[in-house]
RNA sequence: CGGGGCGUAGCGCAGCCUGGUAGCGCGUUCGGUUCGGGACCGAAAGGUCGGAGGUUCAAAUCCUCUCGCCCCGACCA
């Protein structure tokens, strides 16, 4: 249970970073444990809107590649499960599994869905008969279960919701393709949209997606040095076309399985917003996922004033909600949402309410202000924390530029937090020195490429291959020797504590 | 699943060792005064002490089991 923290403020990161993530969770009102679910959370209104924010782009993002969303059953029969070994013995351990419907027991159990690779294969094998069916683009907005042994707001809860992405291709370049341009998708939203860097590379055998030939992902730097896998996009290769025998005839004549790859990203995401910019005051939300970017803390004494100051806060309510700061990237238009926070509390108060929520912009209307015609405004955080006053038309005119000023400080503060948190590591003393107590970093290290050095760095560390990089995602490709066995490397990896 | 911690009012906690029928802070409700960084006064509501057994005249307190949460580990988005 969470312990250390009062109502008046967080637990500090610097004393419990575990305890100060919940702590902004609670305290934002994004979540709450379920408790009567195991390992399960109520994602409240606060964080589902954050989550509609993400869904909303990547969605866009998915139909301008030429994707199709779907829906397919959550209940998977037992045996379809079993039919690629891979992803059998990966996922067995956690599938939870309907044994008993309608008051009687099912002849054939049903798992509830891990993932969809196997009813979606089912599906493709009578969709696709032809190299003129192909490629098929499918996207699910879904919930999936895994009975994970230990689970973390947001990071790891028995449900999730995610979107998961399946297509089938009539040759494996064009897949790889697929692959490469999903993960960019990935990778450009959680820099311009999250404002949060990532890395982009390919996952080690050992830390592949149970039934895929390769996996790609994306992983970002926490404050805290470790590792949050972001997004992944799986390259299936034939394994899922030949296991559903998703057969089709090619253009010269001779029948193939279908190439095949997935790709996800989960309400994770969330968490590692959170743990990408938010600091002991509580959130702090790129522009671009905040349901709410100003909040009007209306200010005065008595009836009068309030008359006076809920007018002009409704006119400059109205006049930011017109304000378009959509993504010339995007399709679909964004406005400004504003809020007036009219409750009958003290100023102070809903001050510090608001920045819990992370609230980018903050204004405060009063009497002074309106005598003046000027606008007090401060950001939730970055610049010199200090409000600033100015002429109201000449703040209505910045309030766009603002905006974006404060997505992209968001952005370069976590950059640079990743180039500071990044290091070039070439000995063993160098790499217990980093990962030694509870730290971590991302480190570029060579590595033999073995399992079994892999499995011993993990042993002495809890240290794991995060990935190996994509060009221009890491140190140039050099050779040299490997951090544990010291055998010869041809390249860096990225190496990190994960979450 | 192993090790550790913890479940007492909406939230955060004390009480448990040394059984005697539940308390503090914040929040909530009502009234009033307040209002530019977490207001104050007055009144009030709110808990079968996670659940089930057991010991006892008596259990929040002791014992057993169980459910859940958090941290560490193994597994994973």
């Amino acid at each position: 249970m969470a312990k250390s923290s009062d109502a008046k403020g967080l637990t500090p990161r610097a004393q419990d970073y575990p305890q100060w993530y919940q702590d902004v969770i609670r305290e934002a009102d994004l979540a709450e444990p379920a408790k009567v679910v195991k390992g399960c959370m109520v994602i409240k209104p606060y964080g589902y809107a954050i989550w509609e924010k993400i869904q909303r782009e990547l969605d866009a993002r998915f139909k301008d590649t030429g994707h199709s969303n779907a829906y397919f059953p959550m209940l998977v029969p037992q045996s379809f499960i079993t039919k690629e070994a891979e992803h059998v013995e990966g996922f067995a351990p956690e599938l939870a599994v309907v044994t008993h419907a309608g008051g009687e027991k099912l002849e054939e159990p049903y798992v509830i869905r891990p993932t969809s690779e196997t009813i979606i294969g089912h599906f493709f094998a009578k969709w696709i008969s032809s190299y003129r069916d192909l490629p098929m683009l499918i996207n699910q907005w879904a919930n999936v279960v895994r009975w994970e042994l230990r689970t973390r707001m947001f990071l790891r809860t028995t449900e999730f919701l995610w979107q998961e992405g399946h297509t089938a291709h009539a040759n494996h370049a064009e897949a790889r393709s697929e692959v490469a341009r999903m993960l960019d998708v990935y990778g450009d939203f959680a820099r311009d949209v999250m404002a949060m860097p990532v890395i982009r590379g390919i996952k080690t055998e050992t830390e592949k997606f149970a039934g895929a030939h390769e996996s790609w992902c994306i992983e970002a730097l926490m404050q805290d040095g470790k590792a949050l896998q972001a997004g992944t996009s799986h390259d299936l290769g034939q394994n899922f076309g030949k296991a559903f025998d998703v057969k089709f005839q090619r253009e010269d004549g001779e029948l193939d399985y279908g190439w095949q790859t997935s790709w996800g990203v989960s309400t994770r995401l969330v968490g590692g917003l959170v743990m990408t910019h938010s600091d002991d005051a509580g959130l702090v939300l790129p522009p671009r996922l905040a349901p709410i970017h100003a909040i009007i803390v209306p200010i005065y004494k008595n009836d009068e004033q309030r008359a006076r100051v809920m007018e002009a806060a409704e006119r400059i309510k109205r006049t930011m909600q017109d304000i378009d700061f959509s993504d010339p990237r995007c399709r679909y238009r964004d406005f400004l949402t504003v809020e007036i926070d009219d409750r009958d509390m003290r100023p102070g108060a809903k001050f510090y309410h608001w920045e819990r929520r992370g609230v980018p912009m903050r204004i405060e209307l009063g009497p002074r202000d309106l005598d003046k015609g000027q606008i007090c405004v401060k950001m939730r955080t970055g610049g010199d924390g200090k409000k600033e006053f100015l002429p109201e038309a000449e703040f209505l005119g910045s309030v766009r530029q603002r905006i974006d000023d404060y997505q992209q400080m968001l952005l370069d503060a976590a950059e640079q937090r990743m180039a500071d948190r990044t290091v070039t590591l070439d000995t063993w003393e160098e790499f217990m020195a980093a990962f030694g107590n509870d730290d971590s970093t991302f480190a570029w290290c060579h590595w033999d490429g073995t399992k079994e050095t892999e499995a011993a760095i993990k042993a002495a560390t809890k240290v794991t291959v995060r990935c190996i990089p994509l060009p221009g995602q890491g140190p140039a490709p050099e050779p040299g020797l490997c951090i544990k066995s010291g055998r010869p490397s041809t390249q860096r990896v990225l190496m990190a504590k994960a979450y």
